[in-house]
RNA sequence: CGCGGGGUGGAGCAGUCCGGUAGCUCGUUGGGCUCAUAACCCAAAGGUCGUUGGUUCAAAUCCAGCCCCCGCAA
């Protein structure tokens, strides 16, 4: 079929890639404007862009996607259906409707349930144990369309989101181009969505990330950090220092220790949580300093022995 | 010119403000102690202080340029 595919990180990249592997044409691609992102806010091409450019597809990066311009675009470019992965904006009714077939969208999750643009994330955040691919029809509502396919995963104990998502990644590619055969064949079928169980994955911010060690057991920090990784990450702050927590693992050792106070027991590092809880701390990254294993860590501080290494939960940041 | 932290034996850091003996914790190696040990004691090896130039009697430290790593922000 020929396509015109909208997306932009690169997880819509690597799906695009599939799609470009496949005997499916991409005729032209839309994807976000460059933006100044990175250190030093140097001016940056998404991923789709640098992809489609290196095949020769031509790009089109409008600043607002639901224009009169947009429709122009599409109407302008032979095509049969609009495929959307990750785009970064939300497309109104105008855009969906004029196609030959309506534009499909793959999403990793088990649809109703995490809707929305973190949806392997809050997968993690919630400690579920399997997740999934979805490939919809697209419908005026965020992630409501009808189902064509889907297929589950499980989740490992500590896999992360961003391994979760990378994992996931050619089977959202290999499951979109089934879809788009079923399509050209004629021979799909089309569930809608039980909006009984209906959930949400909103958008994660950097806030997201940040741990209470007061309030949160052991195992909800690590399933915050798994999830929020790579980012935001989860964080902490030792003498008013941000402190990321890189990597953690579950631990069934209990201790009534003031919350946030580091733990050494047969060399292994924890942080105590909420309830007597511990967390075995992998790795974690002070602010401006690469990731260190917690021996390293502690070892800086300054021999250590005498007076307990205790990180705040709050961490009040009143600069300027 | 978005803001900021950093580069010092193998690892993590102090020392830099105020120039003058290369320091701490850990690791490594050897030895000792012990029934034994990742524990303890003793000893040793190991450093062009990122790099180039400048100032100086003297630079890890002051000045200028360059390289590299990282956090914030997006």
């Amino acid at each position: 079929m020929k396509i015109i595919f909208c997306g932009s990180p690169i997880f819509a990249a690597d799906v695009l890639q599939c799609i470009l592997n496949s005997k499916h044409k991409v005729q032209a691609v839309i994807t976000q404007p460059d933006r100044p992102s990175g250190r030093g806010l140097k001016v940056t091409a998404p991923a789709v862009k640098v992809l489609a450019e290196a095949h020769k597809i031509e790009v089109y990066q409008p600043e607002k996607i639901n224009t009169e311009e947009t429709i122009h675009f599409l109407k302008k470019i032979e095509h049969e259906i609009l495929v959307v992965v990750a785009y970064g904006e939300f497309l109104g009714k105008a855009i969906l409707d004029f196609h030959k077939y309506p534009p499909i969208n793959v999403h990793p999750s088990l649809l109703p349930k995490y809707r929305g643009a973190a949806p392997a994330q809050w997968a993690v955040i919630n400690g579920e144990i399997e997740t999934g691919i979805s490939v919809q029809f697209m419908s005026k509502k965020m992630d409501a369309g009808d189902i064509i396919l889907q297929k589950k995963f499980s989740i490992g104990p500590d896999e992360t989101a961003g391994e979760l998502l990378e994992r996931l990644t050619p089977f959202c590619g290999e499951t979109l181009i089934e879809a788009l055969d079923l399509i050209e064949n004629n021979t799909f079928t089309a569930k809608p969505q039980n909006e009984n169980n209906v959930s949400f994955a909103p958008l994660l911010s950097k806030e997201t990330g940040q741990i209470n060690w007061e309030k949160q057991e052991a195992i909800v920090i690590h399933n915050l950090v798994r999830g929020t990784s790579p980012w935001p990450g989860g964080y902490t702050f030792y003498k008013q220092k941000r402190v990321k927590i890189i990597k953690t693992k579950l631990s069934t050792i209990r201790k009534n220790l003031a919350p946030g106070t580091l733990y050494v027991d047969d060399g292994h590092y924890y942080i105590s949580a909420a309830s007597e809880t511990l967390l075995e701390i992998i790795s974690l990254q002070p602010e401006g300093k690469k990731a260190l294993l917690p021996s390293e860590f502690a070892n800086g501080i300054g021999g250590g022995a005498s007076s307990p290494i205790i990180f705040s939960s709050g961490g009040q940041t009143d600069e300027s």
